[in-house]
DNA sequence: GACGATGTTGGCAC
DNA sequence: GGTGCCAACATCGT
């Protein structure tokens, strides 16, 4: 969001405490009058980092959050944050998003595993091989990688030929590696096509992402699968929809 | 209108 | 400690 960087905040207002971590006045109190000095994302975590050793905001999308420069105020909108240059505010409809003010880093950014874009293979591996979850279970554990959601571990298990059931200690190395670069491959592509707009997601600029063009698995149950033709399948792992083709996936 | 799906995480039970 | 289930919420499709 290069709109943000250096921006001043004038003025800030929460009207949904549920997306709110903390006291909103005392939010309040420690955003005004703060320029936001930078921006850094872990994990699923935007964190704007304010000026004067003011701390950091930390804002998590959930699944329906968006945080909008110059959006309209609707019944969904949960925070107001006037800048010296334009507004931005939050709107999430589920509010299951999270925003919050920290002196340091948040706990919930604390406790996420490494980036998988920048994990090398053999601490991949290290983690993966002695745990004995699912590995669609495992991939949407925020402790092991930090930022796979859902739709990218279906398409991840899908590009690297792996049943979501597989118990991840019992994976071999070779096939190991070919989920490691599948995962990495997958959100390259993603960030490309600036994210999946599945229902209504956009981006900072109202922008809708692309990616789901690209989904091979994700939200395509009863169609054919792009490389055997047999239907897709759905099954619920941890709670969260599966999808995958019981042929081209072994377990 | 009812029902079940939807991109997430955290808390609690076993 | 590891793992799994459920809740929080609004909206949309069947």
């Amino acid at each position: 969001m290069p709109h943000l960087r250096g921006r001043l905040i004038q003025n800030a207002e929460f009207r949904q405490m549920r997306v709110l971590r903390g006291d909103a006045d005392e939010t309040v109190r420690r955003l005004v009058g703060r320029r936001i000095t930078s921006l850094e994302r872990r994990g699923k975590f935007i964190m704007m980092h304010l000026d004067g050793g003011g701390g950091i905001f930390t804002v998590h999308l959930g699944m329906t959050g968006r945080l909008l420069i110059g959006g309209e105020i609707g019944k969904h909108t949960h925070a107001i944050l006037q800048l010296d240059r334009g507004v931005l505010t939050y709107d999430d409809p589920r509010q299951f998003g999270r925003l919050e003010w920290s002196a340091g880093v948040p706990r919930s950014v604390g406790k996420l595993g490494p980036e998988p874009l920048l994990v090398e293979f053999p601490e991949f591996w290290q983690t993966l091989h002695r745990r004995n979850t699912k590995l669609k279970a495992l991939l949407l554990d925020q402790k092991f990688l930090g930022g796979v959601g859902n739709i990218y571990a279906d398409e991840a298990l899908f590009r690297a030929r792996i049943h979501p059931f597989t118990t991840a200690s019992k994976l071999s190395k070779p096939r190991a590696v070919r989920l490691y670069d599948a995962i990495r491959q997958v959100l390259a592509e993603a960030i490309e096509g600036r994210g999946s707009s599945v229902s209504d997601y956009v981006d900072a600029d109202g922008r809708l992402g692309s990616f789901q063009q690209s989904h091979r698995v994700y939200q395509r149950h009863g169609e054919p699968c792009l490389v055997c033709c047999r239907p897709i399948r759905r099954t619920l792992v941890a709670q969260r929809g599966a999808h995958y083709c019981a042929h081209c996936q072994k377990r």
